[in-house]
Order: structure tokens, then sequence, then C-alpha cells
DNA sequence: TATTGTTATACTCTATAACTATA
DNA sequence: TATAGTTATAGAGTATAACAATA
């Protein structure tokens, strides 16, 4: 029930990562995954100028014309302040538009441009490619499996609260 | 093949997250998922006055008795001046021991305490059955394949480097 | 010359309080 | 009074360069 580490670099001593301990733990695969796929996913954004935060902003205005900051921080699960620089970033490239809403005045609707809407097929071509090449060791059951598996945990705390 | 938010706050409008966009990519899920699953477990930790990186540093520790830093530095998939700091606070709360080695004077070997396997048997159980709680959604099946899932993904980088 | 652990430092990400302008 | 967006700021987490002690 005990396994080492099967890829150690050249130069590292081989660890006993157990599996009844930390290898049988989601916790620990899942932060070990996350970094792979986070550092990949942002080198196939690089040539865009992108990060996975400024992409996935992109990609839900794109979705959602008009849609308000504060909502869009919801969606990203960020906090709204954080928010701004974001924002800021993807306009100073004239990738989206900010205007006032007028039924609103203190809210701004953001709309992608067709600069933006350039990058954005772009971009989003790179990642699905970059991650047919992540994900090339499963096969296209467990790939789906997967992204279910993970909507299920994220909305195991919404379940709770409404429960 | 579009779908809308499921579980929107009251008071937050429904977003078009849609599925061969944002909710068809894993980087997407696994991030929001990951995020979820991290809260939960510092929350699950917090009795124990550990976070995630140092409760992985002890479990490491506990199954690899005489680790050096470096070593562990490795398996933590941090970078060794990040570590000190995790090594100190595991030390000072009488947790582990910091001993020289005798045939290398300049490394440091680890071992757990009395007390940090107390605190060891404690947390992990903890976690545990947070994860189980958190899992309630998935069959024992679905769980066992969603972890082999995070291990293909994160050895892709391995996996290629060696190819 | 190379390596172990360390210090100092910087950069990103994230979280909160308080402000402004509108409602 | 409450809300949308903003500013300032503080705390994590993470990355690199450079140092002392040792190999």
């Amino acid at each position: 029930m005990t396994k080492t580490v099967p890829n150690a670099a050249p130069g590292t001593e081989v660890l006993n990562v157990s599996d009844h301990t930390l290898r049988g733990l989601l916790g620990y695969n899942i932060k070990r995954a996350f970094n792979v796929m986070q550092s990949d996913l942002n080198r196939a954004l690089k040539p865009h100028d992108l990060r996975m935060i400024t992409f996935t902003a992109l990609v839900l205005i794109v979705d959602n014309p008009g849609l308000r900051q504060s909502q869009l921080a919801d969606a990203l699960a960020i906090e709204r302040p954080n928010l701004v620089v974001i924002i800021d970033e993807l306009e100073a490239r004239e990738l989206i538009t900010r205007d006032r809403v007028p039924t609103d005045r203190r809210a701004y609707s953001l709309q992608v441009t067709l600069a933006g809407r350039q990058v954005y097929n772009a971009a989003l071509r790179d990642v699905q490619a970059h991650e047919a090449c992540l994900l090339s060791g499963l096969g296209a059951a467990d790939r789906a499996r997967v992204i279910a598996a993970m909507q299920v945990i994220e909305q195991v705390r919404d379940r709770r609260a409404t429960t």
C-alpha cells in the first residue's frame, strides 16, 4: 500500500509518499495537479500577453456582453478591488470597452472589442490545444468525468449552505 | 450546449458560463475546485494550528524520518528559502527536531517528536473526515478515478521531459 | 568549486477598510 | 441608507540573488 515517488529528478533522493496518507488525499493531489496545470496554462497564454485570470475575464465578457464589474468579480470568485487592475489592463490594451450604464450611472457595462475578440479566438484555441496535450494520458470518458467531479466538489459548499 | 450558473447567490444575476468555453476547460474547473478544497482544508486544520503547507511538511517528515530540508523542499515543490520559516514554525512548536547530520555537517536531519506525532494523528484524522464530506457527492470509484487523474496530470511534465 | 541552509528582497495574489459618485 | 467602482494597504505565497559554513 506504500509507494515511492516515481519520477524523481536526477540527483534527487526518492521519498516515501504514502498512499494511506498524502497520496490518498485529494487535497494533496489536486494542489500538485493544479500547479502543473496553471504553469502550463500560463505558458500557453504568454504569447497573447494574458494570464489565467485575464483570460478567464475576457471569456466571461465575450460570453456575457454588457456584464458589470461586480458580476464579473463574483463570477471570477475574486474581490471587487482586485478586479479593477485586471479590467484596467484589458481596457488599456483595447480588448474591451468600459461604458457607463445609462440606467445606473454608478455601473460600467463591459463589452469585447473587435481586437479583443481576435485575441479571444486565438487564445482559446491555444488553451484548448494545451489542455488536449496535458490530458493526453486520459481517455475522453475520463476527461469528462474529471471535469464533472471538479464541478461536484466546487458546489459542495453551495449544497451545504442550501441544505 | 450552453448552461447557466446553477447556484447563483441571492441578488446575483445568473451568468452564462458556456460548456464549449470555460466550463469545458479543466483549468477553470480545477482552479475553482481547488479553491473550495483549500479553504475547507484550512478550516479543518485550524484547530491544530496548521496550514496546508505545514501539515504536508509534517506528514512528509513522519513518513520520511531523517529527511533533509532540501529534500523536503523538493517534495513540497517550493524553494528552499521558503521552507525555512515553515521548519522554524514546526520546530518552535516542538513538533519536529532539527539535528545536524554527523556525516554532512551542512545538512539538518528532520524528525518528528512525540508531540508532533500526536498532532499528526489528530490532524490526519480530521483532514480525512473533511475530505470524505467534501467528496460525499461522488461514489468510491469516482473518488479513486479523480485522484488517479490528478496524478496523471501532475506527471505529464515529467513524461514530456523524459520522452 | 559545489552544496546546505539562511537572509534579504521583490513580485504576485488576495482580503479589508474607507472613499466618491450615484441610487 | 445602500450600492458600484475605486484607492490604499496589508497579508499570504512564491521566486531569485547572495552569503556563511561545510563538502
